[in-house]
RNA sequence: GGUCGCAUAGCUCAGCUGGGAGAGCAUCUGCCUUACAAGCAGGGGGUCAUAGGUUCGAGCCCUAUUGCGACCACCA
């Protein structure tokens, strides 16, 4: 056996992270083992847009799904984690508009083929970026099995959706109010919409009540859509107008009569209680207009230029025409005062243009009754949102569902399988071109110009990514359906909801068990990282200085799933500190290691693994001790992970490494590290090498590459890299509790002796004598001596039953069961150890008085469980004693 | 307006089914001790937003208040 144990001298990730990732990669570790006899465990990589670019987000979302997919790999599952990306339609095309446009051209120029072109070619000349800086942050993800929205199988996925929520008449064609973006010349959905206050006037006309000297004053910000009102509302309640309602008034300008109604939408606060009801340009005229069976009448063209309702305002702007009128108004003493009003204006989430509503005929998915279901699916607790309060939101949405507008005027995407006959004006639906009308038999058939919302295919990720529609399909059946989907809180109610609609109606099965949902990364202000705020952090940028597995622990590290995550670069220097400290703890253990062969020999002796037991004979206390340690810790960290816990596990991991195995472990070896016994250094080197080698497999999952390099270097006891290796294994019943328990007494009697030290001022070169009095310990003190004297400052320990000999003014650190006097000789001033021993004397009385305080109380007593009783008087007579002790002590100075 | 969340050390945040307040950074003190100064050892620092309540016992549960945030709806 030759084996290169040697690391580099420094940490740096450069030196390694890509080349661990090129050849776990093509050993093909990423894709799934396919073993029958394995569970199956599979997650959906949310897709990311395809011309997108990693940001923080992805590389959070990304962290966790990695850490999900590795550890479920270590465990044995048949583990499948698939990628993919979305053809994000509106995102897609309106960047290729874009380009076009800077070439002086526009889509309908070039006609729709071309535009189509153009736009793969964009697809393709961008679409790898995103893969390439995933696999950067060590995203372990199959990339052979890698879907893209717009492929073939995944398309007609969305054709066999579409066709068969029509057959079942959950699709229909209606003419709807929509939100229109005049510049993107498409319907977007609500959640595209966003609102901007903006300064605007408030205009207050009055409308003639026909055949009666009175007015109805009416209050609109758009005056412009005046010549489509079609009635006026007032609150049935408003005692103001309860006798108007019924009448009729005249509308100026257009000098028709249209009627007052009563609605409840109305609020009696605002403006002066009396609203113009225009159902063409309203979403709220639109459903009142809907609701009085009112006539819509549309005010402007198309374009968005004024209609020929008025041939004097014809082809105008709509400002233009709202100046116009208003002056119009004016000069009929028909406008009594304007007001000055912010209010919040809907504008396009991608150019900021306002949103006009208007209605237009459109696709739609009913919804109601496809939302029951989904809404029992997570009732009954078949899918779990982690954290829980997150079913709160996905309740809200869904019992408020309205139907979903799916239809987009745009190209790129997935053309709605829909065929009008152009002669008897039939449509046929169908998976399949359609050359003839279903029902004339014509052939003067056209497929309708428009293509399906982006989430209408999204809602297909789990199943469409198999396979299905064919559901005999080898992967569909393996992975079907998937275990846990994690993504952001904030599209829970377009995706989320969505995809378990979906899956419940087309296959029946809930497309997860688990939603592991997760915050948004902020900016370390706390603000959104935005484009138009800069604020952005590259993740590239990041890992090119600090490496993946300093980013991966910074987004994890000390937070909570669900909750929001500001981004802060001090915990890159945290990461990579840690990084570091395992870099060289592991130079060091593996610089001096005894040769492979008789390390394994030793396992194969001490470790017995059917039994999961260690032959303790053949291993010292504080061996015993850190093997109890990394047994609890295995059992906490499996079961963080299980429970989605992941900032804890880190965290719990970290502390364990740093501040036990390092700090206190490799301390306490050190002496037997440099022993001239072979036998005791294979020991030592065995333990050493047995901890970090779990510990490593702990942290993979987290940090997957510098884990790897270094496990690459540790005792060889066989071929299997660490990505491939199993998980370590606990015991449920820990073998070496008491030897924990001894050790870590001693741990504390050796930072009370530093403390001491430290108050003094004593420098770390000055030796004393450590006197041990104890009965109990005198075993595990002899056994300790060599690391004792290293870490006590000690020259020489000496271990009595008694108290025979001891110097006057030693210092005593008194503990039940064992007590210790350093005789500092000259250095200490007696006046000095009596102050401190009386501020040791008061804080042990309190602890005293606050457990008579507990234990006199009769309801704790009689109510608190038996087990907290008994915990509390155990404390009570360990203080007890040890104020004894204190107070013997201090007399004796005193005399 | 509706729903939900948050408020803990100077900063950023943890804190599991209620049982003696934690981490990282910052700060102070002492150390170049042969893996690590990207380090070691030690210290200081908190009325857990406010006011009530439930409980033997509340950072945690309940109610109200204040401040902040998110989502949904909407503002003629």
């Amino acid at each position: 056996m030759n084996y290169n144990h040697k690391l580099n001298d420094k940490y740096n990730p450069k030196d390694f992270e890509e080349k661990i990732y090129k050849e776990t990669e093509e050993k093909g570790y990423f894709k799934p083992n396919m073993d029958k006899s394995k569970e199956a465990y599979c997650i959906m990589m949310p897709p990311p847009n395809v011309t997108g670019k990693l940001h923080m987000g992805h590389a959070l979302d990304g962290t966790i799904q990695d850490i999900l997919i590795r550890f479920k790999r270590m465990q044995g599952y048949n583990a499948l984690w698939l990628p993919g990306s979305d053809h994000a339609s509106i995102s897609t095309e309106m960047k290729v508009v874009q380009k076009l446009k800077a070439e002086g051209k526009t889509k309908h120029q070039i006609g729709r083929e071309a535009f189509l072109k153009e736009t793969w070619d964009w697809t393709h000349l961008y679409g790898g970026t995103i893969q390439e800086q995933q696999k950067k942050l060590g995203c372990s993800c199959d990339w052979d099995r890698r879907r893209f929205t717009l492929d073939e199988g995944l398309s007609e996925a969305v054709k066999e959706q579409f066709v068969r929520l029509y057959e079942k008449g959950l699709i229909y064609k209606g003419k709807r109010m929509v939100n229109w973006c005049p510049n993107c010349n498409t319907t977007i959905s609500d959640v595209e919409v966003e609102y901007h206050e903006e300064n605007t006037h408030l205009w207050h006309i009055r409308y003639k009540v026909k055949d009666e000297d009175r007015y109805i004053i009416v209050a609109t910000t758009r005056p412009e859509t005046m010549l489509g009102d079609t009635a006026v509302a007032v609150h049935p309640d408003d005692e103001r107008y309860k006798d108007l309602v019924g009448k009729t008034c005249i509308l100026p300008i257009m000098n028709k009569e249209i009627p007052i109604i009563a609605d409840r939408f109305v609020e009696t606060e605002f403006g002066t209680g009396a609203v113009k009801i225009t159902p063409a340009h309203d979403m709220n005229d639109y459903q009142a207009g809907l609701r009085h069976n009112l006539e819509i009448i549309e005010v402007f063209d198309e374009n968005f230029k004024m209609g020929d309702l008025v041939p004097e305002y014809k082809g105008m702007d709509l400002l233009e025409a709202r100046e116009k009128i208003v002056e119009k108004l004016e000069e009929l003493g028909a406008l009594v005062k304007v007001e000055d009003l912010t209010h919040n204006v809907g504008k396009c989430e991608r150019c900021k243009t306002t949103i006009e509503p208007k209605i237009s005929d459109q696709w739609f998915v009913k919804m109601d009754e496809l939302a029951k279901p989904a809404i029992k699916a997570v009732e009954n607790g078949d899918i779990k949102f982690i954290p829980k309060k997150y079913e709160k939101m996905y309740f809200n949405w869904m019992n408020n569902i309205q139907d979903w507008c799916i239809s987009r005027q745009l190209w790129w995407g997935h053309r709605i399988p829909a065929y009008y006959c152009d002669d008897c004006g039939h449509i046929t639906v169908s998976r399949d071109e359609v050359t003839e009308c279903e029902k004339c038999k014509s052939k003067n058939v056209h497929q309708d110009d428009d293509t399906l919302d982006t989430w209408f295919s999204s809602a297909l990720w789990p199943f469409s990514t198999l396979g299905w529609p064919n559901t005999e399909s080898e992967d569909y059946k393996t992975f079907f359906p998937t275990n846990v989907l994690v993504t952001a809180y904030d599209i829970i109610t377009f995706w989320v909801s969505r995809m378990i609609v979906s899956s419940l109606e087309l296959t029946k099965e809930n497309p997860f068990k688990d939603v592991l949902i997760h915050g948004i990364v902020r900016d370390s202000q706390g603000r959104k990282m935005s484009k138009t705020l800069g604020n952005g952090v590259d993740p590239l940028e990041v890992i090119d200085e600090y490496g993946a597995d300093s980013l991966r622990f910074s987004v994890l590290s000390g937070t909570t799933m669900g909750n929001d995550i500001r981004y802060m670069p001090e915990k890159l220097d945290q990461a990579s500190n840690f990084a570091n400290k395992i870099w060289n703890a592991a130079k060091f253990i593996t610089n001096s290691l005894e040769p492979d062969e008789k390390i394994v020999e030793f396992y194969n002796k001490v470790y017995n693994a059917d039994k999961k037991e260690f032959n303790g004979e053949m291993l010292r206390l504080e061996d015993k001790w850190i093997l109890n340690k990394l047994n609890t810790l295995i059992k906490d960290i499996t079961k963080l992970i299980e429970d989605y816990d992941l900032g804890i596990a880190l965290d719990k991991i970290y502390n364990f490494i740093w501040n036990e195995f390092c700090d206190w472990y490799i301390e306490i070896c050190k002496t037997r590290i440099y022993s001239e016994n072979s036998e005791e250094r294979v020991q030592v080197d065995f333990v050493l090498d047995y901890v970090l080698r779990n510990a490593l497999k702990l942290l993979h999952p987290f940090m997957p590459f510098v884990t790897a390099e270094i496990y690459s270097k540790l005792v060889h006891y066989d071929d299997i890299d660490i990505m491939m290796s199993n998980w370590p294994e606990y015991r449920e019943m820990p073998q070496f509790e008491n030897e924990e328990e001894i050790i870590e007494k001693l741990k504390d009697i050796i930072v009370d002796i530093r403390n001491t030290r430290a108050n003094m001022n004593v420098h770390p070169s000055k030796k004393t004598k450590l006197i041990f009095v104890t009965s109990e310990y005198k075993k595990a003190i002899e056994e300790a001596d060599e690391y004792l004297k290293k870490l006590g400052f000690a020259t020489d320990i000496k271990i009595q039953e008694d108290k025979a000999g001891i110097p006057e003014n030693a210092i005593a650190i008194l503990k039940d069961g064992i007590e210790l006097y350093i005789p500092f000789e000259e250095l200490v001033d007696i006046t000095e150890e009596i102050k401190r021993l009386e501020t040791e004397i008061t804080k042990l009385e309190s602890e005293v008085a606050r457990c008579n305080k507990m234990l006199s109380n009769p309801g704790f007593v009689n109510k608190a469980p038996e087990a907290k009783v008994n915990e509390e008087k155990e404390k009570l007579a360990k203080y007890e004693e040890m104020l004894n002790a204190s107070k013997e002590r201090l007399a004796n100075l005193k005399k």
